[in-house]
DNA sequence: GGCGAATTGAGAGATTTTCTCATTTAAGGA
DNA sequence: TCCTTAAATGAGAAAATCTCTCAATTCGCC
């Protein structure tokens, strides 16, 4: 079990977990504290091998699988970059989007979301109806952007 | 002169790919012909059946380093689908972003590109420096949204 | 038509993801 | 606190996906 320094994101999982009955359990709540304490998007096996740090030997069909449940709770959410690599970062449910540095893969949430300002009626008037969206932004942060202007 | 077994699909591509001096061949060409004709997005194993039914053997290595070719050249997009799949779709240059949907996976692109009318100044506020963004609209095209609406 | 370089085919190899099932564990009730 | 029970996990096999190598082929240019 984790020590009981737990940060915000992990109560917030917790408290998701519980509300659809699922368990929180010390491999759940280590890929939390691993995402937050990364501060970035981590791909599969840096996820692996930041929760088997704190827990020891945690099977991989586990982060997998945590991955997808935090995922479709709204908790996790996967990114995809540009060169074809994917990540996980942790995500509040309702900032369903995020900026991602280039250089040093930093995530962060959208201050709000921006398709409330998009006009869909070009897209509804060819009959297409809109039922969600997935929006990245790519660039560099205010840290890598000094070094690298 | 187009000869009349070409696409116009072709045709571009066949055109981007002169300009970067690179060739066109035959695989690549048919890639493009099976991702217009089915006009929709394919997975790397439909493109791959797609290109074999025309030529015979194709290697399956020559589909992805094509993928990878076109897709550097803006000509092809690789969608992501909230489902965690993915597949490839043709893409003019300029037309960055598409409405996909999820029931026959269609993509449509759009009328234009909405970032336009999106305020990045909260973003940029943050000292975040936007160089490029990821777009997708999932939901259902007119046909399928008149079956089941 | 011939030449040189880009491109391909085939399959081995590497990597990523899924699956199975015996074992462990969280969480609510006694 | 201890029990019970179903959820969750670990381990590794298996499947799927992607990459690499290099000899053979083909395109574009002369």
């Amino acid at each position: 079990m984790l020590k009981d320094f737990e940060c915000l994101e992990e109560s917030y999982a917790k408290e998701v977990l519980r509300e659809r009955g699922l368990r929180s359990t010390s491999q759940r709540l280590a890929v939390i504290h691993v995402l937050h304490e990364s501060g970035r998007s981590l791909s599969v096996g840096e996820i692996h091998d930041g929760v088997r740090d704190i827990l020891g030997g945690t099977g991989l069909a586990t982060i997998y699988r945590t991955l997808e449940t935090f995922e479709s709770l709204g908790v996790v959410r996967r990114l995809h970059f540009p060169d074809g690599e994917s990540g996980y970062a942790f995500s509040r449910a309702g900032n369903a989007h995020h900026m991602v540095c280039l250089t040093c893969r930093s995530v962060s949430d959208f201050p709000e979301c921006p398709v409330k300002s998009f006009d869909l009626a070009p897209m509804e008037r060819t009959g297409f109806r809109v039922k969600d969206h997935f929006v990245q932004f790519f660039g560099q942060c205010a840290d890598c952007g000094e070094v690298a202007p």
